[in-house]
DNA sequence: ACTACTCCCTGCCAGC
DNA sequence: TGCTGGCAGGGAGTAG
């Protein structure tokens, strides 16, 4: 599911539950996701406490008091649901006003931390796209997964510089660039469609026309940078989007899907004051893009 | 070093 | 109603 703003909501859902607990029981119900779960998985887990939970890119960070960081990423289908273990249920029923399930998949419950706070975690992810690992906090940095991470799109180091820099010399389009997590990271297909509306951009323009040939921003760089931070801050403080299974942690819906302005709406008028266009869907790297072909130039 | 393509896995849905 | 092909929010691996 999950792109910037939706691991952001889930990490802001599971800090109150997992910050300053320790974990009581850890059930991994198989012994792998995306790939194996690390040797010793529960056993490393069991009796530590996490000191702090972050987010780096679409990866949910646990510090946890062993020294150790739990790496967690929901792939395309991966929830947490947080509930009580006394089985007083504090997540809500949810409205079905969009696509839901239709009933909760516990087949796809893979792992499940209790905590000593008396919160139940619950790790679903049907497609088991997800990931958990285990790496010394030392290591971090250093890791495979993290150290071709680009800048985070909401950091204060995030600029046109920085973007037209990473997307120098690219012969790719500025919807690959984009995708790319080297060049900005936690973008993903739809926020990615979002932002190049907003800044009026084709996603088909080549990368490298953001930056002249020296790598130094150009207009089209300064409006791109806005409009990813803006869409990234808008979706953030509607809870994120939920399309098909994805909800927050608290079994609630996110609510920015009913805000796209291209992402899913083929043939639709563009929303573009005075445009004339129709938002039109093509395939780029064997995903789906959406754009207006009129005023994303 | 780049870029493009394939594959991982399961579920859903439109179309026949 | 039932089957089938295509598609889905991500990312790693491989081959040019």
């Amino acid at each position: 599911m999950p792109e910037l703003p939706e691991v952001e909501t889930v990490r802001r859902g599971l800090q109150p539950a997992m910050e300053g607990a320790r974990f009581a029981k850890v059930e991994a119900r198989r012994p792998d996701l995306r790939r194996p779960l690390p040797t010793g998985f529960v056993k490393r887990l069991e009796g530590r406490t996490v000191t702090g939970l972050g987010r780096r890119a679409k990866y949910l960070l646990a510090d946890l008091s062993s020294g150790d960081v739990l790496l967690m990423h929901l792939g395309m289908s991966g929830s947490f649901r947080v509930a009580q273990d006394d089985g007083a249920k504090t997540a809500s029923k949810t409205p079905g006003h969009f696509h839901y399930p239709r009933a909760e998949d516990r087949a796809h419950d893979h792992i499940v931390f209790h905590m000593s706070s008396g919160a139940r975690i619950t790790f679903n992810d049907p497609r088991r796209f997800g990931l958990m690992l285990l790496v010394p906090r030392a290591e971090l940095a250093d890791h495979p997964l993290m150290k071709e991470i680009g800048p985070e799109p909401l950091g204060n180091e995030f600029d046109a510089s920085l973007l037209a820099a990473a997307c120098r010399g690219k012969k790719t389009s500025l919807k690959a660039a984009l995708s790319d997590q080297k060049v900005v990271a936690g973008l993903g297909n739809i926020y990615v469609c979002e932002a190049l509306y907003g800044a009026h951009l084709s996603p088909k323009r080549r990368a490298s026309t953001i930056a002249d040939r020296k790598g130094k921003p150009n207009e089209r760089a300064e409006r791109l940078v806005d409009a990813i931070k803006g869409v990234l801050q808008d979706a953030i403080k509607a809870g994120g989007s939920s399309l098909r299974d994805h909800r927050r942690t608290d079994g609630e819906l996110g609510y920015f899907q009913h805000r796209f302005r291209v992402y899913d709406r083929e043939g639709q008028p563009c929303v573009t004051p005075g445009c004339k266009g129709t938002v039109k869907r093509i395939v780029q790297g064997g995903r789906s893009t959406f754009f207006c072909p009129e005023c994303q130039k």
